[in-house]
DNA sequence: TTTCTAACA
DNA sequence: TGTTAGTA
């Protein structure tokens, strides 16, 4: 399929697919007049880069996890282990990034005076 | 018409 | 990321 089929069919766009590609995150074959030609399995690599980007990775993080998640699946545990420690890691970053940010929180509450208050 | 690349906003 | 230009 070419580029606008695939970005309708995962709700992106195909300047989105374009940088995909760019990022090595997608590399889509090429047919006769240098048009990208996508299968199937680009459809779910593409919900995988999308659901991986929401979780915060960036995009050479991503190009190394990609291949390590089936086709059928949103799980790569069983998969790639090498991979568990660096993700592992990764998500102790985004701990302290939201403790950092909830301590800011705390001290604006102060600052304002008010009472802590969830979103 | 659609897509391509590259560059600019 | 969107958009634009000039092509194939």
């Amino acid at each position: 399929m070419r580029i606008s089929e695939l970005a309708r069919r995962t709700g992106t766009s195909p300047r989105a697919l374009r940088y995909y590609e760019e990022k090595s995150l997608l590399r889509p074959d090429r047919s006769a007049s240098g048009y990208r030609d996508y299968d199937e399995r680009a459809a779910q690599a593409v919900r995988h880069i999308q659901l991986l980007l929401s979780a915060g990775l960036g995009t050479s993080v991503i190009a190394e996890i990609l291949p390590c998640i089936p086709d059928d699946t949103t799980v790569l545990a069983p998969t790639c282990p090498e991979l568990l420690d660096g993700l592992a890691e990764e998500r102790v970053r985004i701990t302290r990034s939201i403790d950092k940010l909830a301590a800011a929180r705390d001290i604006l509450d102060q600052l304002l005076q008010t009472r802590p208050v969830r979103d």
